[in-house]
RNA sequence: GUCCCGUUAGCUCAGCUGGUAGAGCACGUCACUUUUAAUGAUGUGGCCGAUGGUUCGAAUCCAUCACGGGACACCA
């Protein structure tokens, strides 16, 4: 496996080391301070007479990313997690010999050392950590990508993540930005009364979700079971158990194609919300995202790419009226199921005829609305045959008490008043096993058991769910799901080879 | 699933209509005590993604496959 020269040469060295009475892989680290604590509290040096002071001594730690020897005294830049620093290291300043025969011929760029010393500020003006004494933590084997451009091949970046966040300081950035966007998340809707709550992720039937969920087997119990596609199902039975305001951030899983906006597991967060309506999930959602920018100290427009959204300006329309003053599709032809069809078809997109109303409204928005929502907006009042699980409008019971939100051309949210009419929802769920039969295999699967839920009575109740890989995209300007996902899925390299026989089976 | 593009040294990339492999960084050796991608000299480094084919001869042309990226379709 390390068969490289390169990889080969620095295992020399570190044998080098060990001989030397050296530990390459020592576990005594005496760091007191962090690069940027050493920064900030020696900011006052350079205004001192002679740019230095000895009397103030740190020991700091972190990874070689640039080394320059010259002669007598090399700079050493290291980095952790707060940021990079200059070391200067001299000759004469270090224990006899260490300089030429350890420095010099076996520490090197990749390798983790450990620098104590004073601050002073150089001829150039950079506020550096003049050594006194330096060892090495940990030897790095193998070496690192090239200094100046880095690592910019995607599939490296992506199966090796280690070096992207090694080598790519801005990659970390953005993953500080995900972990506070979720650590926000959780203390938002905490400090508004709700309680997070963890449901299965592996369930008896895929529901809550129109998707192709992952099969997986429990032998115990003899029966297969789905990864969840969603949580939803679940959050309502405590909803009907009493609980009146519930959340959970977690994962769903979906069995279906990858690209720059899809992988297969990903993270939401769902919440359910009792005694309240749509309406007001779309109040406290702008409170979140007004929440969400005060926190993380971001100015309110925002760049996404080639567009600008401006997080101030939250819109409001209905789905119908938004094909025609936004998609420009003409007045006379939404509410006619014949004439969509038939101004799908001049315009060359394929058009199932089988669709009802709602589904080829639902057509006409994705085709012409959709892309044009870039400050984010409401869409509301969906077409009931596109909403099985939202309460319909008690004024017109084609269309549901629903919105989702669109940010930068994007669905970002997806919320209803939910339906808790048992028998409404058990006919709903006929209707979609009519549609499973007739091929659509992502239909919804009949949940017997959400339905006696139901039965017992379900407070009026308002749920929503948030996508937060691409929420985080989008605060990231970062425009494919596999940047703000740490390890994101790929196809293995080498097909798997048999699993081994253990020695004790021989 | 379909189409397009890519895969050459550890990394970033050249390599034209076929003639047996190049640069920079990194690494080795030497010089250098305030550099900023340090500098100067010198050297090592490759099954050109895999397998077949065409050819006297293939990194280069053709076919198939693998992996990645992008677009479309489906979805969040």
């Amino acid at each position: 496996m390390f068969s490289n020269k390169f990889i080969q040469q620095r295992i020399e060295k570190a044998n080098i080391l060990r001989e030397a009475g050296i530990n390459p892989y020592s576990n005594e680290s005496q760091r007191n301070t962090t690069v940027e604590k050493f920064l900030n509290v020696n900011s006052d040096i350079e205004q001192k007479e002679d740019k230095r002071d000895e009397n103030r001594i740190y020991t700091v730690s972190g990874r070689i990313k640039l080394l320059r020897i010259m002669g007598k005294a090399s700079f050493v830049k290291i980095e952790d997690e707060s940021g990079m620093l200059q070391i200067y290291v001299a000759r004469d300043n270090l224990a006899e010999g260490f300089y030429n025969t350890i420095f010099k011929k076996h520490i090197e760029v990749g390798d983790i050392i450990e620098v104590t010393g004073y601050p002073f500020v150089t001829g150039k003006g950079e506020l550096s950590l003049h050594a006194n004494d330096l060892k090495i933590l940990t030897k790095a084997i193998s070496p690192l990508p090239e200094k100046f451009h880095g690592i910019t091949d995607k599939e490296i970046r992506y199966r090796k993540r280690y070096l992207d966040l090694i080598m790519n300081a801005g990659v970390r950035k953005t993953f500080q930005i995900r972990s506070k966007v979720i650590s926000l998340t959780r203390r938002f809707f905490e400090d508004k009364g709700f309680l997070e709550v963890e449901t299965p992720m592996m369930h008896p039937i895929a529901g809550g979700a129109n998707a192709k969920p992952f099969v997986t087997h429990h032998n115990a119990l003899g029966v297969d079971r789905y990864l969840r596609i969603a949580p939803e199902l679940y959050l309502k039975r405590l909803i009907v158990g009493g609980f009146e305001a519930v959340f959970e951030i977690n994962r769903n899983f979906r069995n279906e194609g990858m690209d720059a906006t899809h992988n297969p597991e990903f993270t939401s967060i769902e919440f359910y919300w009792a005694y309240k309506t749509y309406k007001d999930l779309i109040e406290i959602t702008k409170e979140y995202f007004q929440y969400l920018f005060e926190h993380l100290d971001l100015p309110t427009i925002l760049p996404y790419g080639d567009l600008e959204v401006n997080f101030d300006n939250f819109q409001e329309i209905p789905l119908i009226e938004s094909l025609t003053t936004i998609g420009g599709v003409p007045a006379d032809i939404v509410n006619d199921k014949e004439k969509i069809i038939a101004y799908l078809k001049e315009r060359h997109i394929d058009v199932n005829a089988a669709m009802n109303l709602g589904q080829l409204q639902g057509e006409l928005f994705d085709e012409f609305v959709e892309e044009k929502l870039i400050d984010p907006t409401f869409i509301t009042e969906y077409p009931v045959e596109i909403s099985p699980l939202a309460r319909r409008s008690d004024a017109n019971p084609a269309i549901t008490e629903r919105f989702e939100l669109f940010i930068a051309g994007r669905e970002i949210a997806n919320a209803f008043s939910e339906l808790n009419d048992p028998l409404d929802q058990l006919e709903r769920f006929e209707g979609q096993m009519a549609a499973k039969d007739c091929g659509d295999d992502e239909a919804h699967a009949m949940d017997t058991d959400f339905v006696e839920a139901l039965s017992y009575g379900m407070a009026p109740t308002a749920g929503q769910g948030i996508g937060i890989d691409r929420l985080v995209m989008l605060l990231t300007n970062e425009h494919s799901i596999r940047d703000v996902l740490l390890f994101p899925a790929m196809k293995p390299l080498t097909t798997e080879e048999e699993p081994c026989k253990s020695k004790e089976e021989e």
